[in-house]
DNA sequence: TACCAGGTTCTAA
DNA sequence: TTAGAACATGGT
């Protein structure tokens, strides 16, 4: 018997489209009001709302099991962080009813950090140009489950375009000048390129960096030419999951000024502030938008 | 056109 | 230790 190419899962709080616009992630696309598609861990996934907190992924169950479900963070209670909102923290509340079903994702460690190297001093929307420029120059092409999809009505038909994974530092590394020139990287070509020689010449070894402390994995992170404090931070955040770390940025900055007096004590939620600083982020940006 | 963007590095005091 | 300038380019 073959296995189907589709999985079906019932998910709480988890709104893809919230997800793509939260700013964690640079290649999800929303399709229309009940389709993303992204590409992440060297494959293309579509996911498909289908009511009642139902939806449907383009993978295989073994795939699914395998890859998206720590990737996607489902093993998280989020109704549980949500219960630890101290009931004073009035703006918290307004950010949470706002963006739930906002999941931190669990990334690939070196594509967070050359997203994030890109993303500083940028726009969203100028982050994602540039992140698409450099996967089609340097990624792999990626072998799309077409056929499977379009047999299904669940799904939202492919385009006939082409999608890249991110590529890895050896692949970065082989761009020619004028080609990484390209990408409009700007300053900021310099800080991938050296970030791109640490890993491969093994002196930043991602992987076993996730058995470090949190102390020593910033360390290590902020050592790497182009990388501060805010840019490690959202590595550890959305690679490692450390969801106590809280990145502050212009945003959040602009968040601790009007509604907190200037200050923040991220102690009041010591394991969680991480997911609480995205949903502060994701509602300061979005509300006056909707 | 002018301004600003999920910051970091460098330099001078 | 800290404040301020410089930094490349794209989106609005």
């Amino acid at each position: 018997m073959t296995q189907a190419q589709f999985t079906i899962e019932e998910i709480p709080f988890f709104d893809p489209i919230k997800i793509a616009n939260s700013g964690q992630c640079f290649r999800w696309k929303i399709l229309d009001a009940s389709h993303v598609e992204l590409v992440a861990l060297g494959r293309y996934l579509q996911i498909a709302y289908l009511g009642s907190e139902r939806f449907a992924f383009s993978c295989p169950r073994s795939e699914f099991n395998d890859l998206w479900y720590n990737y996607l963070d489902l093993a998280r209670d989020y109704h549980q962080v949500a219960d630890c909102i101290l009931p004073d923290d009035t703006y918290l509340r307004e950010a949470l009813a706002f963006g739930e079903g906002i999941r931190i994702l669990n990334q690939d460690p070196f594509e967070t950090l050359i997203c994030f190297i890109i993303s500083q001093r940028r726009s969203i929307p100028s982050i994602t140009t540039c992140v698409e420029r450099l996967c089609a120059l340097a990624g792999r092409k990626i072998d799309l489950p077409l056929a499977s999809l379009e047999s299904q009505e669940l799904f939202v038909n492919l385009p006939e375009e082409n999608y890249f994974a991110f590529p890895n530092c050896e692949e970065i590394l082989k761009l020619t000048p004028e080609q990484l020139d390209s990408i409009g990287a700007g300053y900021r070509k310099e800080y991938i390129l050296r970030a791109s020689l640490a890993v491969f010449s093994n002196d930043a070894n991602l992987q076993s960096w996730s058995n470090l402390s949190d102390e020593s994995l910033f360390e290590n992170l902020t050592s790497l030419y182009g990388v501060g404090k805010k840019v490690a931070n959202c590595v550890m955040l959305f690679a490692y999951a450390r969801s106590s770390r809280f990145p502050i940025d212009v945003w959040v900055q602009r968040i601790i000024d009007k509604y907190y007096g200037g200050s923040y004590d991220i102690n009041r939620y010591p394991s969680t502030a991480g997911i609480m600083q995205q949903l502060m982020f994701y509602y300061e940006r979005n509300k006056s938008i909707t």
